[in-house]
RNA sequence: CGGGGAGUGGCUCAGCCUGGUAGAGCACCUGGUUCGGGACCAGGGGGUCGGAGGUUCAAAUCCUCUCUCCCCGACCA
């Protein structure tokens, strides 16, 4: 029987002056969680309780699909070189070096440690399919920890890895994955979406996130309001309503026009009197390229068009250019390549590259909304000069086409054609069709029916488990404080006797937190020598979703349940409290 | 890394501009009253004012450097 008066939950009256969100309010409030550092926290006895819930539910799941390992957290610096990943995550990697001065870091995620096992162990293709999973803390240098619990420098993840002999392998081991995270976040009590997701530079075909709305959020995503259409921002398209074209002017040729002053789209469009939506918008890039001879890292320009009133997106930007890194063009690189200021640009007169392999030459991707379009207008690469009549592959050839535009909210849903919406959301599991990047690269192969060497084809999956109760709070809070699911909760009920003196009202309580304890439920009596409104307020606040006070009405033979959500408030009798939990916790199956 | 803000008892904050014996509320300890929504009275303990250096007869307060934390951005399989 766990009784508050014994226990360690020092439940604050104010939030921390430093707290933004109501997750981290109020976690810290209710005794669940206290910060060491910057991205660091102690996690209490309550808080404790609550992921050691959700550990379990994720384990006990994990278990139908998976077999659990339990890995270092520790990795030397080799299997990171194996990877590439060593030089790839900068400064997001913790490094540093033992005794003997060999270089170690701390595992982000844990390919490397996984695909060792695997081509140190496995032989055959008779051995797979195989997914390992694991529990264990990650590290991440994140350049800016914030809001609690949500993005933090050392946290709980399950991270398993799936080997498969062939794509269609692991197609079954990625939709197992789905399956098996829909449930673990049901019985989370979650309300979540599952949405496309940016494969991000590192390879990999599909990919999918599970989200939960809150304004608490890092990540945009995009949904239908009609259909089951729902992408991350980085990844998501729409249908665009048709854009009238401009009549061509004069003899159909590039024509100059004189815009005095005129450097933004809006001005531009103002001045000559159309829509942006006619105008070009014309981004200067550099990317890092490798030099073919030196193998060096040289600029290479990399202009980017898009329509007037859209948004670049980096994501995707990144995709197109092949995650080369990116940054804005100097002045005087704007002025080399296109003899003219910034805020007149455009395509015309500069010969682009082909494709990408077309190293000297400068690349320029259109956006796929400006495909197909015609007579447009651009800056004309020289001061004070826009330019009428441009259409894309005949006043110009792209290096290519490419998708780079944000979405934004009400433009046609690409499935259904409906409005799209854009919320922000919390990334709680991601799963991801690795392919053979880490097989290939550190060398796991197996020998398929044919006795023929052939690498196996990966997933990886996790789940954040902080995120998990993070997001619950999210979800569920007000004033006063937060209920959490009953599934991932400290406790299921708390059990408020209002006077611990009065011997009568003292007993009762025991005596109702032992049935309930002995049918199953997990509770707290509450036997704290307080004042009644303090302990109600301290059972609001801790995320406990029952509390069943055993107060005046006891001689009458009955307690007061209050669902914590709701609100509700029950008089139940003591002779009956078990069932009634029985019908609210423990419904018939 | 760029921009902004903040470091004063355990928590929330005032005091700083205009230098002169460190404050309030909450929390904590003792005694008493009280007991269905964060009680009241009386007494009490607790602070190198983030750190270092400087100016000054005198620094929480002014100056310089530095550390830490928060927010926005950049960043983020």
């Amino acid at each position: 029987m766990h009784r508050w008066s014994q226990l360690f939950i020092p439940t604050l009256r104010e939030a921390p002056a430093d707290a933004e969100v109501a997750s981290h309010k109020f976690l810290v409030r209710a005794g669940y969680i206290r910060q060491v550092a910057a991205g660091l926290y102690s996690y209490l006895f309550i808080g404790q309780r609550s992921f050691n819930k959700i550990v379990a539910i994720v384990r006990q799941e994990m278990d139908t699909i998976g077999q659990e390992f339990y890995l270092p957290a520790l990795h030397p610096r080799e299997l990171w070189e194996a990877s590439g990943r060593w030089a790839v995550m900068g400064d997001n990697l913790f490094r540093l070096k033992d005794r003997k001065g060999a270089e170690l870091c701390l595992g982000m995620t844990e390919e490397e440690v996984m695909t060792d096992i695997a081509r140190k162990e496995l032989r055959s293709y008779k051995q797979l399919p195989q997914i390992w999973y694991q529990i264990q803390s990650k590290f991440r240098d994140e350049p800016r920890p914030k809001s609690g619990l949500l993005r933090v420098r050392q946290f709980l993840m399950k991270d398993s890895y799936s080997f498969d002999l062939d794509p269609a392998g692991l197609d079954v081991s990625y939709q197992k994955h789905r399956d098996v995270y829909r449930r673990i976040f049901d019985r989370c009590g979650l309300k979540y979406m599952i949405i496309e997701a940016h494969s991000g530079a590192m390879g990999g075909s599909q990919s999918e996130e599970f989200m939960v709305r809150t304004p608490a959020g890092e990540d945009q995503i995009v949904s239908c309001e009609n259909c089951d259409y729902a992408a991350n921002l980085e990844k998501a398209t729409s249908k665009l309503a048709p854009v009238t074209d401009l009549a061509l002017e004069g003899d159909g040729s590039p024509l100059e026009v004189h815009t005095p002053g005129q450097k933004t789209i809006e001005d531009v469009a103002r001045y000559l009197g159309v829509s942006p939506k006619n105008k070009i918008k014309t981004l200067a890039l550099m990317a890092a390229e490798k030099d073919p001879k030196t193998g060096k890292s040289r600029p290479r320009p990399v202009i980017l068009l898009m329509r007037g009133d859209h948004q670049m997106n980096e994501a995707k930007l990144s995709s197109a250019v092949e995650g080369r890194e990116t940054r804005p063009m100097e002045a005087k690189e704007i002025e080399d390549l296109f003899k003219s200021p910034a805020g007149f640009l455009g395509p015309i007169g500069i010969d682009w590259a082909k494709d990408m392999k077309d190293v000297d030459r400068p690349v320029l991707f259109v956006d796929k909304a400006l495909e197909g379009r015609s007579n447009l207008i651009s800056g004309a690469n020289r001061e004070d000069y826009h330019v009428k009549n441009i259409t894309p592959g005949k006043s110009f050839h792209p290096t290519a086409y490419a998708d780079l535009r944000s979405v934004s909210a009400g433009e046609g849903c690409p499935k259904c054609g409906s409005p799209l919406r854009i919320d922000t959301a919390v990334e709680i599991g991601h799963i991801f069709k690795l392919g053979y990047k880490y097989s290939e690269s550190m060398g796991a192969r197996v020998l398929d029916k044919n006795g023929k060497e052939v690498t196996p084809i990966m997933g990886s999956y996790g789940i954040g488990i902080e995120r998990i109760l993070t997001a619950a709070v999210e979800q569920g809070n007000d004033d006063n404080g937060f209920w959490l699911p009953a599934a991932i909760a400290p406790f299921e009920i708390v059990v408020t006797s209002t006077n611990v003196r009065d011997e009568n009202l003292k007993n009762a309580a025991e005596n109702i937190a032992q049935r309930l304890e002995s049918s199953g439920y997990d509770v707290l009596l509450d036997d704290r020598d307080e004042r009644p409104g303090v302990k109600f307020k301290d059972a609001d606040l801790v995320g406990i979703p029952y509390r069943v006070t055993v107060g005046r009405k006891v001689t009458e033979g009955t307690v007061e349940v209050v669902q914590r959500s709701t609100r509700e408030m029950t008089d139940v009798s003591i002779a009956a409290i078990t069932e009634y939990f029985q019908g609210k916790l423990r419904p018939a199956l």
